[in-house]
RNA sequence: GCCGCCGUGGCGGAAUGGUAGACGCCACAGACUUAAAAUCUGUUGAUCUCACGGUCGUGCCGGUUCGAGUCCGGCCGGCGGCACCA
């Protein structure tokens, strides 16, 4: 930046402010337990998601959040809120370990180093964060708290008919096996197909293998003895309770359709003696099932395939398995199969149908076996005409579409005792008929699998579990946190066998028990950080009850119907991050959070109550900002430039918080021109000196219009901070600059309302010159305005004259003018008599003070 | 294919069913300056007109309404998610 420009001096005045904050602690929050903690003070939970502290630093999405909670934050302070706005890290991963293959440094200095980075670039920002609530997931005392949740798991079933998380040693009472507990326990064992990734060296939950295959990684498919938590059992509650939430519909949605929630029903089909149950959400159509297809995989194969057949079976089912390695999509356009030989009795008409195995089916949904409707199952339809199997009509469509393929609702037709229902009743006709022969019965299907919870890594938390004899036991709370041992190789094997495997003086015990050597996912540690956050030096246990009691508290509120303030069944009031963690983050900590209100842990049902996602910030060329295409913007460039509040107020300037938006580097430069119009209002530079703008007078203001302007400004910056309408907020407070600029004298007390409402978007700049002004007391100290109802009412408004909802004239008016003194007006225009020349007066439309609508023909 | 979000000037974007384009960027002009930068003041949707003023205009087609960017129905285009889920 040339000197010549003059801008504000933000770079002496900013780094001042912000260590005044830090020495000051003012932006600390009182806890229950702290001596200035003050139990009536409504609270105020405004949360972001924390970052992962890569070696690339802040990028211009994260201030992009961070800036509308710390406004929140700041603004809900301002109106005495006790407000709790904690930042922290997501400091376990694999990134961090991948670095350490790389360099040799151990992860724990290169999260360190990062971490360092990161607190310095978001203090460079002047977030009024609490610092002395900074956590880091990969702390030992924070470890040792995630460990102890997994114990919880890990300690509790799923009571079925409470539906609700219970203690295992409920069961014990009861006189339940160890092996029959280890069989229900929220935290289990399983040996199952899962993804493994041979470059990376570690297993990955369903949810994040796209993630890594998008960045070049392979994975495959491999059966493993794994470490799972059973989500699953949360799949309805996980859908019933978004309903409590105040969070966007298309998050709301990709949770419901992640869960995917089918209803149907199983139905058993008798093979040559054996039992094959298959799910459907048709039975309505059971009359139309002409084949059967399970899946490859499916355990009957061996059992029914007949010897003429065995040859193609296995031959199919290989070519099946090796192609799971590739990619599905390709590979499945056409449909494939092979009979089996074996033939199914319909339960419903006693019809011998054959037996497919084809790879549509998968055994990993339902029962991994189908009934197949070809008449009214698009894929089924497909595959019948390929293999030349019967189509048997039995549903008839209400209007006249072909009854070929469809698979919409309909009449039951060829159906027996369902023919003339409706789809509807037939469905539950058949399901009624199914159960009362002990044939099938009603049956609710999820999409939504097992987490799978163990990595094969090096830096995550180690499990707190031992083996001895075969069995899994948790270790004594005492002995944590299980920290892992240091390590000179974390190079993955390449095989499945965990990084920690390596570590044998570790692994063994004296007793003789062998320590578990998986780790825990990344997910683990976001999964309960912003309980944390409420008490985070608590030794005695994750969260005080007092300091859970108090910050689940639904806010007292000060502002009715505000945007903010929802009926609370989440702790967090607000979270803000984006929606790449629709299915991911924000699923796991719904289900921790649940299994810690199931025993008793947290008094919510539900971790955040309303949820907000910032859109992406795209380059300057529209493009997703990248390195290769050489359009990021790094913050700490724009902050040296322009300064922290200039970053600020752009990022909130764009556009809507929520929305997709580009940078524009022009867009900064207009607004720090805005920030130095402020400045140069109240401050004056002469020969190198600066001083107090003379135009600044501890005067009455005298302008009304000006007055109804800074009034004007401080309602709409308050509602349209409860609305997260930050842009509009901004360009109201660039409005009312513009007037005290054009104005001969600027009264100081409306000056300090404006610099008090702009001060949580920009609170170097405002302190700064407040403080110059001669106040002792900071802006963040002090209360938000209140407007003058007042000073706000205009005595002329501007009335428009439509004919025929056009306008034609508009003029200034009385604000209480009535119809009659409206229509003297209006008709008193020659541009409305002009239009109205000829024409015969239909209607008139009075809106006061707005408009005067004649409609004519 | 299914689900969700979004289409407004040269650009980012404003508009409780009531003056479309606030605010900012860009561009142009004027003031200040020896000059430039910075700053301040204007103009700035398209089009016709010397002008007054008119006409058109919120992806497209239709509907409701005195009045539609906004509500309803049907398309088209872009972005994101899921994807043989029985």
């Amino acid at each position: 930046m040339s000197d010549s420009r003059k801008p504000f001096p933000f770079r002496d005045f900013e780094p001042q402010w912000q260590s005044r904050w830090e020495n000051e602690k003012t932006f600390r929050t009182p806890g229950p337990g702290d001596a200035d903690f003050d139990a009536k003070k409504p609270k105020y939970y405004v949360l972001d998601m924390f970052p992962y502290p890569s070696g690339a630093g802040l990028h211009v999405g994260h201030p992009e959040g961070y800036t509308a909670t710390d406004i929140i934050g700041r603004y809900k302070r301002m109106n005495g809120f006790n407000v709790l706005h904690p930042m922290g890290y997501d400091s376990f991963g694999l990134p961090a370990e991948q670095y350490a293959i790389k360099t040799g440094q151990h992860p724990a200095i290169t999260t360190a180093a990062n971490i360092e980075n990161f607190r310095r670039q978001l203090k460079s920002l002047g977030f009024a964060y609490d610092w002395d609530r900074e956590i880091a997931t990969t702390d030992p005392e924070y470890v040792r708290w995630t460990q102890w949740i997994f114990l919880q798991l890990y300690g509790s079933y799923f009571d079925e008919t409470e539906g609700k998380a219970k203690p295992v040693a409920e069961l014990e009472a009861k006189g339940w096996t160890r092996d029959q507990i280890d069989e229900v326990r929220l935290a289990f064992v399983a040996n199952t197909p899962v993804w493994w990734s041979p470059d990376l060296g570690t297993v990955l939950a369903n949810e994040e293998v796209e993630e890594w295959k998008s960045k070049g990684h392979t994975v495959e498919r491999r059966p493993l003895r794994q470490w799972m938590l059973r989500i699953t059992k949360y799949s309805q509650r996980l859908i019933d309770e978004l309903d409590s939430l105040d969070w966007p519909d298309g998050i709301k949605m990709l949770q419901k359709n992640w869960i995917g929630r089918s209803e149907g029903a199983e139905v058993n089909f008798d093979v040559q003696g054996h039992t094959v149950t298959v799910f459907t959400t048709r039975p309505d159509t059971l009359f139309g099932a002409t084949y059967m297809v399970i899946a490859p995989e499916h355990p009957f194969v061996s059992e029914i395939t007949t010897a003429e057949q065995q040859a193609a079976v296995t031959a199919y089912q290989k070519a099946c398995s090796s192609k799971s390695d590739m990619d599905r999509g390709d590979l499945n356009k056409d449909k494939s199969g092979v009979f089996t030989g074996a033939f199914a009795t319909n339960p419903v008409n006693g019809a011998q149908i054959p037996v497919w195995i084809a790879d549509y089916v998968m055994m990993g949904y339902g029962t991994g076996a189908i009934m197949a409707v070809p008449a009214h199952d698009e894929r089924d339809h497909e595959f019948a005409l390929r293999f030349s199997l019967p189509i048997q009509q039995v549903v008839q469509p209400f209007d006249d579409s072909d009854w070929q393929g469809y698979t919409a609702h309909g009449t039951a037709v060829n159906s027996g005792f369902l023919d003339g229902l409706p789809t509807a009743e037939a469905k539950a006709k058949m399901i009624d008929w199914l159960e009362g022969k002990g044939l099938g019965q009603r049956r609710i299907q999820y999409k939504l699998r097992d987490w799978l919870f163990s990595r094969q890594r090096y830096w995550g938390e180690p499990f707190p579990i031992v083996w001895k004899d075969g069995h899994h036991h948790a270790i004594p709370e005492s002995e944590l946190p299980l920290l892992a041992p240091p390590l000179e190789d974390y190079k993955p094997s390449g095989t499945p066998e965990p990084i920690l495997s390596k570590a044998t003086d570790w692994i063994q015990l004296p007793d003789g028990s062998i320590r578990e050597t998986n780790t825990m996912p990344q997910w683990a540690g976001s999964c309960w950080y912003y309980l944390r956050y409420c008490d985070p030096k608590n030794t005695d246990r994750f969260i005080s009850h007092e300091a859970e009691d108090y910050w689940t508290s639904s806010p007292h509120s000060s502002t009715p119907h505000s945007a903010l303030e929802t009926p609370h069944s989440g702790m967090v009031d607000l979270y803000v991050g984006g929606t790449e963690h629709a299915v991911l983050h924000l699923l796991y900590a719904r289900f921790w959070h649940k299994v810690l209100f199931d025993l008793g842990h947290v008094r919510t049902p539900e971790p955040f109550q309303k949820l907000v996602n910032q859109g992406l910030i795209l380059g300057e060329d529209g493009q997703k900002m990248s390195k290769s295409r050489g359009n990021v913007v790094n913050p700490d460039d724009v902050v040296s430039e322009y300064g922290a509040d200039a970053l600020r107020l752009y990022e909130m300037f764009m556009g809507p918080l929520e929305q997709v938006k580009p940078w524009q580097m022009k867009g900064v430069e207009g607004v720090s021109r805005f920030l130095a119009r402020v400045w140069r209002l109240a401050i004056e530079e002469q020969d190198g000196e600066s001083k107090i703008s003379a135009k600044i007078q501890d005067v009455p203001c005298s302008d009304s219009t000006l007055l109804r302007t800074v009034h004007e400004t401080i309602k709409k910056v308050g509602e349209d901070i409860e609305k997260l309408n930050f842009n509009t907020a901004i360009s109201q407070m660039m409005i009312c600059t513009n007037a005290f600029t054009q104005a001969e004298v600027v009264p100081l007390k409306e000056f300090t309302q404006l610099l008090k409402v702009l001060n949580p978007f920009a609170p170097h700049l405002t302190e700064e010159i407040n403080a110059r002004l001669g106040s002792s007391t900071m802006l963040s100290e002090t209360e938000w305005p209140a407007y003058d109802p007042a000073a706000l009412i205009r005595n002329e408004v501007e009335l428009v004259v439509q004919v025929n909802g056009k306008l034609r004239d508009r003029f200034m008016i009385s604000k209480d003018a009535d119809e009659e003194a409206a229509k003297a007006a209006a008709f008193a225009s020659p541009k409305v008599n002009e239009h109205l020349e000829g024409k015969t007066i239909r209607k008139i439309v009075f809106i006061p003070g707005k408009i005067f609508n004649i409609v004519a023909n």
